[in-house]
RNA sequence: GCGGAAGUAGCUCAAUUGGUAGAGCGAUAGCCUUCCAAGCUAUAGGUUGCGGGUUCGACCCUCGUCUUCCGCUCCA
């Protein structure tokens, strides 16, 4: 990362606390790491984005319902989906080399050296140790000693200078029940998929879906990152807007291939360059995956992911029919090649999950422009403008009366009451004309109307144009219409 | 978690060898009535990150602590 780059980012991040976008958590506190907090314009953009991704899906496609399940759920949704085995090791760090390992590698890696030097016994001895205080007890500090007594050094330092073991949870719990002891352990959801899969059926019967069809939601998902840094890109709690497309199995290949053309194509029709998106298909796949890629952008501080598109075969419906004991199988009417009925089975699904704190960012930094201008006077001048596409910024119009004087508020508030049923207007009747104009440029603001004296001689106003800075004189009673048009092109 | 750097008004920064904090911008109110920031007047805003120590006296020296940034480590 290049010190020009950084310092852009880090303009940016200034940029998004001065103007109201978002807030360090808790700041007047010193702040809670990886934590942010939207002001009034960033929760106006967040939302406008949310709105778009759901509009694409649930609106634009028919076969797409939504849902909006909650962020508590059953323990056993996280047994069934993986999280609790797979994310929540035990670790230790060597202090020397400063390496980590997960506690129970360590130790059957020093079992397996035992092995290969013909101490079977010593090494069954170990594992067995291990199975007794990690596994069913988790008494971590047995667990130490006992690396301790075999003496295992890290293979790198070499030493057995080693730290306390600490467990690295993915998820974070709460307590369900008013009485603590009798409370119940939850946790917050570490993504929003699963609430999806527990409904499959609920939403299918209800919504009369078939297969194929999808499923969207979007919400707040928590995960407690190890190390969360550069701004809102990673986040203790974030929002996700995921959908889910469960197919008839054998398909899963063109519909994978489907979702990963239609969703770059979701990206570029905000007006975001090609050029700065890429593919990355994954080769080393999580364990639910088949097939998996992200959608990468370039963000100031590098190509970075913004969506993800996975092929989950029928793991996540497998499992829960599993642990549930529930059965989880559609019936496809649908006749075969042989002319009967595809019948009973599991749907695969193709996921599609995005970040919506990333891609505020995405947004954020890509409109971002530090603008050197020069005046008509031949002088330097400066302006920092947010370029975000008019359907997603935070304020439509800024109606502007030239003075406060001679009836021109009056007409510009009349303007605003007309204005604002339609979408999101600010009103400033304050200050130099220029100074007006340059704060609506730092929030984005894709149009301007400035209401003058000759306004009350022919009824029309000027509309300035943000990104080109032009003006044009058109009849007041068309400015509602022409920023309707701008924000649902 | 480890190493390095930094914390003074909303922002950018001042404050002579230690002598109880100032400016510009911004904000607010008013004047001016002006189509692209920086005209005039006034006002608000700081236990100098927090806590201890040294001193007659600490923004300044010292110790601790917190936070942020950078690098390493980890990452579904």
């Amino acid at each position: 990362m290049s010190s020009i780059q950084d310092n852009k980012f880090q303009a940016i991040i200034s940029h998004a606390k001065e103007y109201g976008f978002v807030f360090p958590s808790s700041e007047i506190y010193d702040g809670l790491s990886a934590v942010y907090d939207y002001g009034p314009y960033g929760s106006e953009l967040k939302k406008n984005i949310r709105d778009y991704w759901w509009k694409s899906m649930t609106q634009l496609h028919e076969n797409i319902v939504g849902i909006d399940a909650a962020i508590f759920m059953h323990p056993t949704t996280w047994k069934a989906s993986g999280h609790v085995d797979n994310f929540s090791d035990p670790m230790i760090d060597n202090k020397d080399s400063k390496k980590r390992y997960r506690v129970d590698h360590l130790i059957e890696a020093h079992a397996d050296k035992l092995k290969e030097a013909g101490k079977e016994q010593e090494a069954a001895a170990l594992l067995a140790e291990m199975e007794r205080t990690l596994d069913k007890e988790q008494d971590y500090a047995a667990v130490k000693k006992l690396i301790e007594e075999f003496k295992i050094v890290c293979s790198v330092s070499g030493t057995a200078n080693w730290t306390e073991i600490r467990q690295f949870n993915l998820m974070f719990d709460t307590k369900v029940g008013s009485v603590a002891e009798e409370a119940d352990t939850i946790y917050l959801r570490p993504e929003t998929a699963q609430g999806i899969f527990v409904n499959f059926l609920n939403v299918q019967k209800t919504a009369r879906m078939k297969i194929p069809f999808g499923i969207a939601q979007t919400g707040k998902a928590f995960r407690n990152e190890i190390v969360a840094r550069q701004f809102i890109f990673r986040m203790r709690e974030f929002e996700q807007m995921e959908m889910q497309f469960f197919v008839r199995p054998g398909t899963e290949g063109e519909w994978y291939k489907f979702w990963k053309e239609a969703r770059l194509q979701w990206h570029l029709s905000l007006g975001l360059e090609a050029s700065k998106y890429r593919y990355h298909d994954h080769v080393k796949l999580a364990h639910y995956a088949k097939e998996a890629c992200d959608i990468e952008f370039e963000f100031p501080i590098g190509f970075k992911e913004v969506e993800g598109i996975h092929s989950r075969g029928d793991f996540d419906l497998s499992q829960h029919e599993k642990f549930s004991r529930k059965k989880q199988q559609y019936f496809d009417n649908d006749l075969n090649e042989e002319g009967k009925p595809y019948g009973n089975y599991i749907p695969y699904v193709i996921e599609t999950s995005i970040g919506l704190d990333r891609m505020f960012l995405l947004i954020l930094s890509n409109s971002y422009e530090e603008e050197t201008l020069t005046k008509e006077d031949g002088s330097a001048d400066s302006r920092v403008v947010l370029h975000i596409p008019a359907k997603l910024a935070p304020v439509k119009l800024a109606i502007l009366p030239l003075t406060k004087k001679d009836g021109l508020p009056e007409i510009a508030k009349e303007l605003m009451n007309e204005c604002k049923q339609q979408f999101k207007c600010f009103y400033e009747e304050k200050d130099a004309i220029g100074k007006r104009y340059r704060r609506q440029d730092a929030i984005g603001t894709p149009f301007c109307v400035t209401i003058d004296h000759q306004t009350k001689e022919d009824q029309t106003v000027t509309i300035r144009h943000r990104d080109s800075m032009t003006q044009e004189r058109v009849p007041l009673s068309k400015v509602r219409e022409i920023v309707t048009q701008a924000i649902e092109k």
